[in-house]
DNA sequence: CGGCACGTTGACGCTAATCAAGGGGAGTGG
DNA sequence: CCACTCCCCTTGATTAGCGTCAACGTGCCG
């Protein structure tokens, strides 16, 4: 199954190609330039792998590359809170100022990373204006995504958030123009959607079989198609 | 009451008059500062008083100078979380980097900010290592803060999201030594308490009710008394 | 005095958790 | 090839936690 999920669709990063405007090419091209190289590595990982763990020192900075990956908490009896999911292009940058990490990180599909030097990183920044402004309008988007998904835990119904949580991912991998019954590769499974949630994969079950029924959108091995846009627009986007 | 709130605890900032390592004191000093001067405008609220409203473009960042805040978001049919509390000395630098903010921020008391130009603050982090890494650490902290909130909305118990709240608030006013039965000055309304843990007033009130009973902390007119510390550490942190 | 905001308490109801059983697909080993 | 296991999903029955509605007390203020 997890070896199904990967194989399929490439997961390939939307952003590298063209490049402009995101801070991961941006590191990624300052390796060649001689003031400020940033010293960085490439990585694999296998679906469910945990690529950071919670209070371990980290030293770099990683993009994601190809893959999808979650953040997230896990207490010590075992409740989990999956934080972000992390797509292809995106940065985890958390780790730039943190001395130690207060979350984890897994990968769901077959995942490639690239690994960043975190002083270089710094030093890179410090005197460039716009690596200053791509790395600030990073952290602006990771506080943006996480702020909304407190709102979703602390005050939207299970169908809110779950319906909240399918349109931003489609949003965010099919660049913002969906169309009926488009199919879309989708690899969370209903066990990590209920701990983005905060609801169990019992519940989630539920409120997909009923979005199902009422044909607003299935999900049915690692394909989301949504039949009625309208509607999960207007179950998901009360602002 | 929101004026008798305001009126018997002082609410001043613990990091101003030592200023080290504070991005908050960098900043206040940086006016003086020749090659860089960040412009800087002090500010008054009343208590309840929205001071920054979503979906305004701010171009300054503030900084807390006296008084408790709240960052929130409300959504349309009138639902509110409030996804952090701005103590003395916190700066709120969401600002910095986004074009549109996506919350707002009321005064809880009476509160006095320092609100400092967002250029300025961009230009002088720019060329400051030190600098640079006070605002890394400012966001750092920001996330932890907001990530640690998911987990509690998503994962804990009502009991465990108002003791964790307590103590991590506590922990913050009273720099990390809490002793039996000290009281700490604490403006927070039910309400507040209600709207940052995810649960309605009245559920709040019958928590606090079985903590009152069970002698373990006591919440009356702004003052908090913590009775047992071992026992709200307990409820509170597991990780 | 009346009005209002805050807190408290009780009765009741709904949302989602828990417990449990079973189906289906994929991989494994005989 | 089939039996077996494992993981994921589904569905039903029951329960618990928290929300909703409502009433009331208190302190403050006009």
């Amino acid at each position: 199954m997890a070896l199904k999920r990967q194989q399929k669709p490439e997961w390939l990063c939307r952003k590298c190609p063209s490049g402009r405007g995101s801070l991961c090419g941006a590191l990624m091209r300052g390796e060649t330039e001689e003031q400020c190289p940033v010293r960085q590595i490439s990585h694999s990982a296998a679906p469910d792998e945990v690529i950071y763990s919670r209070q371990a020192p980290a030293d770099d900075v990683f993009a994601v590359c190809q893959g999808w990956a979650l953040r997230f908490v896990q207490l010590s009896d075992g409740r989990r809170q999956n934080l972000a999911v992390l797509l292809p292009g995106d940065l985890c940058i958390a780790a730039l100022f943190h001395e130690r990490l207060h979350f984890s990180v897994e990968a769901i599909t077959e995942l490639r990373i690239t690994r960043f030097s975190c002083a270089d990183v710094k030093k890179r920044v410090l005197g460039n204006a716009r690596m200053l402004e791509l790395l600030g309008k990073a952290c602006a988007a990771e506080q943006r995504d996480i702020d909304e998904r407190a709102v979703d835990l602390g005050r939207r119904t299970a169908e809110e958030r779950v319906m909240g949580l399918m349109l931003s991912l489609v949003n965010r991998i099919s660049g913002h123009r969906l169309l009926p019954n488009q199919h879309h590769a989708f690899p969370l499974l209903q066990r990590h959607i209920a701990d983005l949630t905060g609801l169990t994969h019992v519940h989630v079950s539920r409120v997909m079989a009923e979005f199902r029924n009422a044909g607003i959108m299935t999900l049915s091995k690692g394909l989301l198609t949504i039949a009625n846009p309208t509607e999960v627009e207007k179950i998901a986007r009360l602002t």
